[in-house]
DNA sequence: GAACCCATGTAAGTTGTTACATGATTGA
DNA sequence: TCAATCATGTAACAACTTACATGGGTTC
């Protein structure tokens, strides 16, 4: 049910056509909640079905057709009850630790080779995000730019700690998974130049 | 995908039944892949089909029917292919973030009552996550026993490893979560106070 | 005999992925 | 004119959740 709450919220800032969307749910929404395409274009029918959002039609050039979808007021009400309403958070399914307890049946340069991927999977995604932070502490996030000319400047400082707070959570999420891969490796190197004879 | 490769990893330290898995994957197995009866039988089955397992009809008590699976030479082979290949990992997904970006909408008061609700959501989840860890730590965590009697005493430090390396990377998350939580909680009170006046 | 655990199974619905299918606009 | 980008849509499939439906075994 998120990826409705996830839209709806993009489209409290701002209109949008479902290409937009689907863009952002890509790139920078898409650091916090991804979605593609195929998942975008029916949730934007259900959701203007049920009078939450507007599509209006409009072209680009002469010919081509395009939808630019508006929230309504009962799309705020429903965004505010699901802001209010208890988080649930999704069931535990971490593919790496899965594997990882399994592992023991592989060599230990399938281990590496693994535990070296990891490392370099949440390595990437940490510096999308630090990125991301930089651009929220010198202000040219183009989405907070925006979010914030919603509201009175009195309220700037909480608009744009709560995106930094959410960003500084990722950060942390990938710098443990980056630490705990080094440690890994670095533990995996021990136990094989012992089990070699302390050879070097 | 994942869920017919953690059914192989139980298995091919045990055979199991259904039930058992099932309850398996609610509880110890379920602090790394959760899953529910529903999804669990169906997949069994398709396992079988697929000559991976097989399944043993017994009884319990007179009448009462029962089968057991056991993993075939064939579903070795599929879990080790799968250990070796290339992880691929979920796209991100994280509703408190994406409900954090959105909750400028919101009251304080609100605010405050998510971040306390998600501090002790993954307060719950690291007290969890430590006992599982003690149990490995002081050898009476009964899978990973039955894992160990599968391996010579040379192997056992590396099946430890990696079962403790596991469960440290989820009390690690968990606490970078309750640390966050902990400084979200605190920064909200800061701008409060300072908005309301500096009163105290 | 009541409560709780062991054990199986399926069907409907939701969510998400992948691939197909089409066409206009912009800029090099 | 070619490539990239803007724009829409759908259909098949895979993964997961929820609810229904049944019945034996064990223990108090």
């Amino acid at each position: 049910m998120s990826l409705r709450f996830a839209l709806l919220g993009f489209l409290s800032t701002e209109p949008a056509t479902g290409y937009t969307l689907a863009k952002e749910f890509g790139e920078s929404m898409g650091w916090f909640w991804s979605a593609l395409r195929g998942q975008i274009h029916p949730e934007l029918r259900r959701l203007e079905a049920d009078g939450l959002i507007v599509g209006r039609e409009t072209t680009k050039g002469e010919r081509m057709r395009k939808v630019v979808y508006e929230i309504t007021g009962k799309g705020l009400a429903e965004l505010h009850a699901w802001l209010v309403a208890d988080t649930d958070y999704p069931p535990i399914r971490d593919v790496m630790r899965t594997k990882a307890i399994f592992l023991d049946a592989a060599s230990p340069e399938v281990i590496e080779r693994q535990l070296c991927r990891h490392r370099q999977h949440h390595d990437v995604l940490l510096k999308g995000y630090r990125e991301q932070l930089a651009a929220v502490n010198d202000g040219t996030q183009p989405r907070l730019v925006k979010r914030l000319a919603l509201y009175p400047l009195e309220q700037h400082e909480l608009v744009i700690g709560l995106k930094r707070l959410a960003l500084e959570a990722m950060v942390e999420r990938a710098e443990t998974e980056v630490a705990w891969a080094d440690r890994a490796l670095a533990w995996l190197h021990e136990i094989s130049d012992a089990s070699t004879g302390g050879h070097r």
